[in-house]
RNA sequence: GGCGGCAUAGCCAAGUGGUAAGGCAGCGGCCUGCAAAGCCGUUAUUCGGCGGUUCGAAUCCGCCUGCCGCCUCCA
């Protein structure tokens, strides 16, 4: 089977070919850590998670490197000293190490909640400060840096392919349509290698380094961090789309400027999440909304959101609303309830492997289409409507549930009732023995107001949590 | 101004030349004491608008309308 991914680079869906036969260097642009993820970050790692469980599932084996931004990026050219990370500590009175600490850990636990695959490394731009340095002195020698006063920024009119991947029109560039321009650039599309500790103030992140105490500019982190954890092994680039013209532009100028050869063979990139009127949310939009306060506390299971995200292909705006939100939850439970059904059927799953052929290749073409998840979860339907055996369906689900990632094979663990709910549960039995149906309906009542579902089957009642 | 994207049923959407996937909601039925869950069936003569190319277009071309992203950090 061959994996086609649309490689932004090329404008095209390409056969993918990793640079070692059977080995993929998969880099993903993760999170700065100054707040709370919102869902629309969220939906491009679960891009990401797609296309790393795709991979998996074609028979590859995945070093995924994720880093951690946790050194504040300035807010703006002239924002001098002021990053979100030093702004964050400051609103919440913590420093700015233990602000980039607390909002990793909730990053992490997100992407738990969501079934989302941990990569192989974890990486920090406060670890690799070493390696940053390294690399832009590397640029330095080769002429492609220069000096100003608030730092070593890179000389983008040196190198001669900068628009290879965003394919832009650098005579038609606004500088400082939105912001003031920094006169000391040479281009606008310069940028900073390096930035110096502004005078008399004691930055909590500073560091030294050969041009004076200072800390990162803002792209370095992610050339020195690919390189130094996947060497020759630079495959596949991601992030979201607004990565393109700026910071993917700019990781690749440095890193093929610094070290002569190509970076990252394919650049992926996803979509945004898109809320009523069109708008992208984003937390400067105010607009933003968290795995936390949209799911967990109005008890709606994270894996609805997985549910919902597959049904828009990664490359498309997905439009975020309640009622669509509801309808992943109801999907994706209506799938569980599926899968019980067939769990009371199915014989020996374990013997049925990986299910039936036909369906999985089916499947498989789907995602393998630059991971056409929207037609591999029609895929999943027609196999549930298909006449086939219940185990076959079932292991054919949990094959596929590989790349799903919806623990549809734990969806049989119940609980434990909690003492009262079984006396309720108890008491209605004996009320339906009793042909009482008022009593027996209004315990069911009492029970599902506590969140179970009551349901009386032809092998008798079964009271679980949906 | 430059580069790029979006517009398909009540909602979320797939589909890039061959006569509209799928999910949710709704409706009808089976099952049930009634439900729930599950199952079966059903729901767009039509794809933002107007032209054009073609035997044939949601899909290609032109024009128009509306909306959005990037060009500052941003998934």
């Amino acid at each position: 089977m061959t994996v086609k991914l649309y490689n932004t680079l090329s404008r095209t869906k390409e056969i993918f070919k990793p640079i070692r036969a059977r080995e993929v260097g998969l880099y993903t642009c993760g999170p700065t850590v100054y707040n709370y993820a919102h869902i629309g970050n969220l939906r491009t790692y679960l891009f990401e998670d797609i296309l790393k469980r795709t991979l998996v599932y074609n028979g590859y084996t995945v070093k995924h490197v994720m880093n951690i931004t946790d050194v504040g990026h300035l807010t703006g050219d002239r924002d001098m000293g002021e990053d979100k990370l030093e702004k964050g500590a400051q609103r919440e009175g913590k420093t700015a190490w233990e602000i980039a600490a607390y909002y990793t850990r909730a990053f992490q636990k997100d992407i738990e909640r969501l079934n989302i695959l941990d990569p192989t490394i974890w990486c920090k731009a406060t670890d690799t400060i070493p390696e940053q340095i390294a690399l832009i002195r590397t640029l330095e020698e080769k002429g492609f840096t220069y000096h100003t006063r608030d730092g070593i920024y890179f000389d983008t009119a040196r190198f001669p392919d900068y628009t290879r991947l965003s394919h832009q029109n650098l005579d038609a560039l606004q500088e400082g349509a939105r912001v003031e321009k920094n006169p000391e650039k040479r281009n606008a599309t310069d940028f900073a290698l390096w930035k110096f500790s502004p005078e008399g103030v004691q930055r909590q992140m500073e560091w030294d380094s050969p041009w004076g105490v200072g800390f990162p500019g803002w792209h370095i982190e992610c050339s020195a961090m690919s390189m130094k954890y996947l060497r020759d092994q630079l495959d596949i680039h991601c992030g979201g789309t607004d990565h393109i013209d700026v910071h993917h532009t700019n990781e690749i100028a440095q890193s093929e400027a610094a070290t002569g050869k190509p970076f990252f063979n394919f650049w992926m990139h996803g979509a945004f999440l898109i809320i009523a009127g069109g708008k992208k949310m984003a937390k400067s939009e105010g607009n933003f909304l968290t795995l936390e306060n949209a799911f967990v506390n109005q008890a709606i299971d994270p894996l609805a959101y997985r549910f919902a995200a597959f049904l828009t292909h990664y490359r498309k705006p997905m439009e975020y609303s309640a009622d669509a939100i509801e309808g992943a939850r109801n999907g994706l439970q209506h799938l569980r309830n599926q899968v019980r059904t067939l769990q009371e059927k199915a014989g020996d799953i374990a013997a049925q492997g990986t299910g039936n052929a036909e369906f999985r290749a089916k499947f498989m073409t789907e995602i393998n289409d630059d991971l056409n998840m929207p037609r591999a979860m029609a895929v999943v339907q027609e196999l549930l409507k298909s006449d086939l055996d219940a185990s076959v369906k079932l292991a054919t689900l949990y094959d596929f549930d590989n790349v799903l990632g919806f623990d549809l094979a734990q969806v049989d663990q119940e609980e434990k009732l909690p003492e009262d709910i079984q006396r309720m549960a108890d008491e209605r039995l004996q009320a339906r023995a009793d042909k009482n149906w008022a009593l027996s309906d209004e315990l069911r009542d009492a029970i599902q107001d506590r969140g179970y579902l009551v349901q009386d089957t032809p092998q008798g009642t079964k009271v679980f949590k949906p």
